[in-house]
DNA sequence: CGAATAATCATCCTTTCGGGTGACGGAATT
DNA sequence: AATTCCGTCACCCGAAAGGATGATTATTCG
């Protein structure tokens, strides 16, 4: 989001710098309102729909084995990044005792993220976890 | 979503200065041209978001690999016609309890095919279970 | 600063799994 | 007929997983 904010403001200096450019280059000083209007609408408008498109849950075609995580769905359902961690080992086959000791934290911890990831996805046992985060592609 | 309305806001601002300053670095003819692209941009913009969303509704195709279900390992395991079935109601995330009810069948002797499964897969878990079989391509 | 969130850990209790063993009838094979 | 394999079921026990709740600390946000 930062990124794009960022991009954008370049993008508007980058564009006002151009314009400023050709009128001085060119001596056209004379340049009407009506086609920097037009210029603008057309190019924000284009940039607008490029924001809104990022913005909205974009689902990416996938045919094959490539695998693009849905950080939207990630978002959606609240799902924190300790809990994707332990969501991808649980996926892996794990158990909790050596998803603990992978992490470095206790087994309580592990439990805790668990539950709190049964919650989230709204399944009651790992496998449907595994089963639906696969679904969603939170998961490869 | 607010604060990065906020920092929209306060990039613009800080955006607007900074024509300000071009505008008599420059000697710009025009005092008001920036504060008119500044102006169209916000507005094109938030109508580009506004078309974007519109038109952006999600629709999800995918297409996979079709599944060849791998009959030579399923022979070489020797994993039987039951214990195949068990196994994939395993990866749909069923408990015992339910694979047992839907099969029509007591609790232990889904009990005792899935124990047969994970020696004959050589895992120790379910998920593990499932993991290596979609590997082995003995379910999709 | 106060509120909210994320991450950590704990305790208690119930359910589910997994491992081991034994048994029995039916079907196919030898 | 004897053997082997499959499917079925049972009992026992310990380990793992799941559910509920509370507590602490650190960071972030308003």
């Amino acid at each position: 989001m930062k990124r794009t904010i960022l991009i954008y403001g370049i993008a508007l200096a980058a564009l006002v710098f151009i314009l400023k450019y050709l009128e001085y280059r060119f001596f056209v000083r004379d340049v009407s309102l009506e086609f920097y209007i037009g210029l603008l609408a057309v190019f924000f408008t284009g940039l607008g729909i490029w924001t809104g498109l990022r913005l909205t849950r974009t689902q990416v075609i996938t045919i094959g084995p490539e695998f693009a995580l849905n950080e939207i769905e990630l978002g959606r359902l609240g799902i924190s990044k300790r809990e994707h961690e332990v969501l991808e080992l649980i996926a892996k086959g794990l158990s909790n005792r050596e998803i603990a000791d992978k992490l470095f934290v206790s087994l309580n911890t592990v439990k805790t993220h668990s539950s709190n990831l049964f919650l989230k996805l709204e399944v009651s046992r790992r496998t449907q976890a595994v089963q639906k985060a696969k679904e969603l592609r939170l998961i490869p």
